[in-house]
DNA sequence: TCTGGGGTCCTAGGACCC
DNA sequence: TCTGGGGTCCTAGGACCC
């Protein structure tokens, strides 16, 4: 681990844009403002709720039935991820223009360092969030929640301190005294597992966390939790990273369902999810080395299992087989299973394709003419247009959504 | 929390090797 | 062939986040 002592202390700032979505929604349709408005639609449950809605009682995970049946006023509306991602983009500009170390964490929160920059600016750190604010304010139409600390952690804290439109500041003197007010499992970090542990270690708040000695830490906790305990007090240990996040790691689908053990149903579910992960990765240029197949059974234990393939892919008809394979060692019968998952992972950008030797180059080549063309299809009339067969129980027991409204009959996939 | 979906990172333990 | 110890690599699964 190490400690930054010679220099500043850390001004971290974190910015939590409220109740995203909506807020962008009614940000670009003034008829919704002051609103309940939900979004989320097109899932069936809530994505987002306005704080009018909120204030109903509307909560994130709610079905979209219960919304419309429990609050008529409500305006629900289908996610638009697109408008959301420029209006993300844009706010994180906005940052960038105060500071270039701008981290991106996600479609609705950042965090930027600004340490050093009140003799530039000529005020203090609370002046240059006001002024982030204001901008954001004034050219989005959104409102933020700033939280400024000598940490991460303690930056996430401050931001969720006061919100909508909130902005709290945390300095070094004053941890103790938001620490104390905080459940530690509150804090950014730790998930329902570690507040168990911590209840029976009897420790209730975050401040009851961070006056713990480094050695008891050590010998509870693992090295996550020691470096929250770091960030506790006031010590950074994860830096604001302004690397942009240029692609992913691992592209996943999963569809879970009323618990079944039919074999051919959930070999069809698999398929069907392999094309959409498929699809994701050829449109973002990337192929999988490996394949993981998992499945969730009625109890909520996960299996998986994860597969090399011979050669890097992103077409189903290469990956299948060996999904098919690994699901005959998963699955058992008469266990009922709720949910299927499929990850891409090990995935590497097309510039630097590595084409195995013993290729049957022919036959690939086939079969990345045939994805062109499929992906030329999927983007004009929807995804599902085109499947290979397996996965057609999916798409016929899916009622197609007004994308997909233009059917076409299936097109059998010949490869000789 | 009566549990949806898409991600990232970490770790315990097995396989394998010396 | 057995025994012990230790290192490295890999992977299934855990935990957490939005």
């Amino acid at each position: 681990m190490v400690l930054n002592v010679h220099s500043l202390p850390r001004a971290i700032l974190h910015v939590d844009a409220d109740a995203f979505f909506a807020s962008v929604e009614q940000a670009t349709n003034p008829e919704l403002r002051g609103k309940p408005v939900v979004v989320g639609r097109e899932r069936g449950i809530v994505t987002a709720v306005s704080y009018e809605g909120k204030a109903l009682g509307i909560k994130r995970g709610m079905t979209i039935a219960e919304v419309k049946r429990r609050f008529p006023q409500a305006v629900i509306l289908d996610s638009d991820y697109e408008k959301y991602s420029l209006f993300s983009l844009r706010m994180f500009d906005i940052l960038r223009e105060f500071t270039p170390d701008v981290e991106e964490y996600s479609i609705d929160e950042a965090f930027a360092d600004l340490t050093g920059l009140r003799r530039l600016y000529r005020c203090g750190y609370e002046g240059i969030a006001l002024a982030i604010k204001e901008r954001i304010k004034k050219e989005l139409g959104l409102t933020v929640s700033l939280g400024i600390s000598l940490t991460k952690v303690l930056a996430k804290i401050a931001s969720s301190w006061q919100k909508p439109d909130g902005l709290t500041v945390i300095p070094g003197r004053e941890i103790h005294h938001y620490l104390s007010k905080l459940p530690v499992s509150e804090v950014w970090g730790i998930g329902p597992k570690t507040s168990a542990l911590c209840e029976k270690l009897n420790l209730k708040t975050a401040l009851d966390l961070a006056l713990k000695t480094e050695d008891f830490i050590k010998k509870y906790f693992d090295k996550r939790i020691h470096e929250i305990w770091f960030e506790l007090r006031g010590i950074p240990v994860y830096p604001v990273d302004p690397t942009p996040k240029s692609s992913y790691k691992s592209i996943s689908k999963a569809l879970s369902f009323t618990p079944t053990s039919n074999r051919d149903f959930l070999l069809s579910q698999i398929a069907f999810n392999l094309e959409l992960a498929c699809f994701k990765a050829r449109a973002y240029g990337l192929r999988a080395k490996r394949v993981i197949l998992g499945l969730k059974d009625e109890d909520f234990n996960f299996l998986s299992e994860e597969i090399e393939l011979p050669q890097e892919s992103a077409y189903p008809l290469e990956v299948l087989p060996h999904l098919r394979e690994a699901f005959s060692r998963l699955y058992r019968e008469g266990k009922l299973y709720r949910q299927v998952v499929v990850v891409l992972s090990g995935l590497t950008s097309n510039q630097v394709k590595q084409r195995s030797l013993f290729e049957d180059t022919i036959r690939s080549e086939k079969i990345e003419k045939l994805y062109q063309g499929i992906d030329y299809l999927s983007g004009r009339y929807g995804r599902t247009i085109v499947s290979t067969a397996t996965s057609l129980f999916v798409v016929k027991e899916k009622p197609l959504k007004r994308k997909d409204s233009l059917r076409i009959p299936f097109l059998p996939l010949r490869l000789s």
